[in-house]
DNA sequence: GTAACATATGAGTATAACCGCATATACTCA
DNA sequence: TGAGTATATGCGGTTATACTCATATGTTAC
């Protein structure tokens, strides 16, 4: 019912690398370009990527702790969307979801996948 | 005595995701921040880094596949230097390299090392 | 030529990342 | 309450990454 906070998986790392590391790894650069235009529930996203439950859940794990992107529960839904106040603090972020991911075929495949989609099967 | 041109290797996988890759290390942003201001040579990196010769050697040449550095060869030391032409494909690296890496505490002593340091000892 | 040095690379190891399957948890609805 | 569904997580296997030590390659200087 409540908005997640990003919590930074910050160890002892710099949250740079670790927003890095989030980054750098070609299925969540699909999940940060589809989330620029609205939020996703999770079932939304394995369906445009055509990858398993748990690998998504995974995936939007890793970005959570990065801080790149937040959660919301609703009824039997997770909702993310993009943290934007992790993308004020770091501007080369927004250069990034919202300009170089848009030039990878495989992003603008699934934007279509989910314009075309009726709408989530399930939620 | 010819200046390398930087091949990528992609391989099969997206270029953003290697360049991604190479920046998601810290070793490596300190590197890419002390290049920001000159070429240097792989003994100075290694000496300001406190790193060992082989470890240098393979982050740089992590940095070079991915298009990110760019090196020459004179006499029996190899320089290092930003690969600009990269640099100007995509806008968010200047972003990370001139503004983000001046953040970190360590590599604002990296900068202080160098710039202490009477010139490297042997090159 | 040889010695000394700078750099790259092969081999081995330890750790981290990614994936799939199965299961636990939490919620809805009848 | 119980069935069905959405999401998270434990576990095992596989691959990738980072590091160290040792060695090969190429250069300079004698």
């Amino acid at each position: 019912m409540s908005i997640t906070a990003y919590t930074h998986e910050s160890g002892d790392k710099l949250e740079l690398v670790v927003i890095l590391k989030a980054l750098a790894d070609e299925t969540r650069l699909r999940m940060l370009h589809l989330l620029k235009d609205r939020e996703l529930c999770v079932c939304e996203i394995e369906e445009v990527l055509g990858i398993q439950q748990s690998n998504a859940s995974r995936h939007l794990e890793k970005l959570r702790n990065a801080g790149l992107v937040c959660s919301e529960k609703r009824a039997q839904w997770v909702y993310y969307q993009l943290n934007e106040d992790t993308l004020q603090r770091y501007p080369f972020l927004s250069i990034i979801i919202n300009e170089e991911t848009s030039q990878i075929p495989c992003c603008q495949q699934d934007t279509l996948r989910l314009e075309n989609s009726v709408g989530c099967s399930r939620c």
